[in-house]
RNA sequence: GGCGGCAUAGCCAAGUGGUAAGGCAUGGGUCUGCAAAACCCUGAUUCCCCGGUUCGAAUCCGGGUGCCGCCUCCA
């Protein structure tokens, strides 16, 4: 059983074989730091953190690198308009998406590479295109001479005459050719600048990602990841820069996850369509959105939407009040239990079935539902007269298991109640014993409105916070 | 002009040759003191339309319609 992956390259589903048996080397395009992440820089982050997961589950090493690109013509604008200069901007905002893809259950990286302390690879990345005749200095700047590279275009499957035709590409007097783009920006007057062969400028956006993935992975590396927008033309210009310097292979597996629309359409920073995941989170628990997100395939646009989120929110209530309901009956479970090969049989069947999910390209909607059809034979398993420990805990196991490569917890962690609601709970018990249905249901009422649930059960009342 | 994606129940959404997953919502029932949660039942003779290939197609081929995207900063 190998995991299999769509190949942005190939365009069809490739099985995965590392370089080195057992490891993976994965770097994954990150933000430009000027704001705080919208969602659909959420994507990519919670898509390939969940490949990460999987391939880790499945006992591989992941070497995971991802950027910030900490210094771009962007920064420097935002830098303007607040009035900070633009390493406080970026410092800022590196934390702003720490904090957020925390949130949504994001792992960090091994490593996360800023352009600004790479500034000398780069360099020296940008000198060697020179000498290998790839790249040219053109008053201040210095671009990559695009048509010398053979390849151009074999990622994205275009032609280099046919990208002439679309006669949107920025011609540039300095440029020999329309296609060629910048490695190195001169700085204007006032601008943050280094110091290079070249003059004092800052690098272009496409060459820290080439610089970065040849220092910390090496020359060819297993996967490269982004959205889907970023094929063209920013991976592909890092393939011609970096198969153009070291004559090999960039990396053997392109995966691009598709966009997030707003009512049908792609939501960009362009169209000013963007919802911040900063302002989500205040509205959806977080866990609410990662697992929208991994509801859905990767590669499929997904629209957002309040109605949306609010199924998923119903979606995720039931796994998590089966988790809890399984959780509760487990601790008052004593009996060890005889004849469990019957459902732990059934569970493992379900287990089985999310990782040929997610051993088929990711495919984490599936895998989703196997989630679900686990919840079923749960639910099921907990109306049986006689449950045991055996059971009870290897569901809770399996449960964790998945959840833990979706990225989203289960188990929510009890808080402790306050002695006076605690009494109040005791009192309702003894209330019911005696029938006085009246005053039972007064304290179950007094307690919802303090966001406490009471659910009855044969095994005794629990409560939950909602 | 080139390249690509999508169209499946009220909604969301898997499925790319073997007879339509899963979720949300709706209605009915069971359980409960009443609830909650859960369980059972309730749904597409059908997968945008028209042809074709095949024993067999949502899935492959041809044509058409509609929507979206990339070729420019964007995840």
């Amino acid at each position: 059983m190998a995991i299999k992956l769509y190949n942005t390259l190939t365009r069809q589903k490739e099985e995965f074989t590392p370089m080195e048996e057992g490891k993976v080397k994965m770097y994954v395009c990150g933000p430009t730091v000027y704001n705080y992440i919208h969602i659909g820089n959420a994507r990519p982050a919670v898509v390939f953190d969940m490949v990460r997961r999987y391939f880790e589950y499945r006992g591989y090493d992941v070497h995971y690198v991802s950027n910030f690109t900490d210094v771009d013509d962007k920064i420097i604008r935002a830098a303007d308009e607040m009035g900070e200069d633009v390493t406080e901007i970026a410092e800022r905002f590196i934390q702003a998406y720490h904090e957020d893809t925390g949130a949504l259950g994001v792992k960090k990286a091994d490593l996360h590479p800023r352009v600004t302390e790479t500034m000398t690879d780069i360099i020296s990345f940008i000198g060697k295109l020179v000498d290998k005749g790839y790249a040219y200095a053109s008053g201040g700047d210095v671009y990559f001479r695009t048509r010398k590279f053979e390849g151009y275009g074999k990622l994205s499957h275009q032609s280099v005459d046919d990208l002439q035709l679309g006669a949107r590409i920025e011609v540039g007097e300095k440029k020999e050719d329309p296609l060629d783009f910048v490695l190195w920006k001169g700085a204007k007057p006032d601008e943050i600048y280094w110091d290079s062969p070249w003059g004092k400028g800052r690098p272009g956006w496409h060459i820290e990602c080439s610089a970065m993935v040849k220092k910390y992975l090496g020359d060819t590396i297993d996967i490269h990841a982004g959205g889907q927008d970023l094929s063209f033309p920013h991976h592909e210009n890092e393939i011609a820069q970096s198969e153009a310097l070291n004559e090999k292979k960039m990396a053997n597996y392109w995966i691009h996850n598709g966009y997030i629309n707003i009512d049908n359409e792609k939501m960009s920073k362009s169209l000013g369509n963007f919802i911040l995941v900063h302002d989500i989170i205040k509205k959806f628990d977080p866990e609410v959105v990662r697992f929208f997100i991994v509801n859905n395939h990767y590669r499929s646009p997904i629209n957002f939407s309040d109605e949306q989120l609010t199924s998923a929110a119903s979606s995720l209530e039931r796994i998590r009040t089966t988790y809890a309901n399984i959780s509760h009956r487990l601790s008052e479970t004593a009996d060890l239990g005889e004849d469990a090969e019957q459902w732990t049989g059934k569970v493992d069947a379900h287990h089985d079935r999310f990782i040929e999910e997610m051993d088929d390209d990711f495919n984490s909607a599936n895998a989703v539902a196997a989630l679900f059809d686990l919840v079923k034979t749960a639910n099921n398993y907990l109306r049986e007269k006689h449950t045991s420990k055996t059971v009870l805990s290897h569901i809770l196991e399996t449960m964790d298991r998945m959840s833990d490569v979706l990225g989203v917890a289960l188990n929510q962690t009890a808080e402790i109640l306050d002695e006076e609601i605690e009494t109040l709970i005791q009192e309702r018990i003894d209330a019911r014993k005696n029938r006085d249905f009246a005053r039972a249901d007064q304290i179950r009422d007094d307690l919802k409105e303090q966001g406490i649930v009471l659910e009855d059960t044969p095994q005794g009342t629990r409560w939950k916070r909602v």
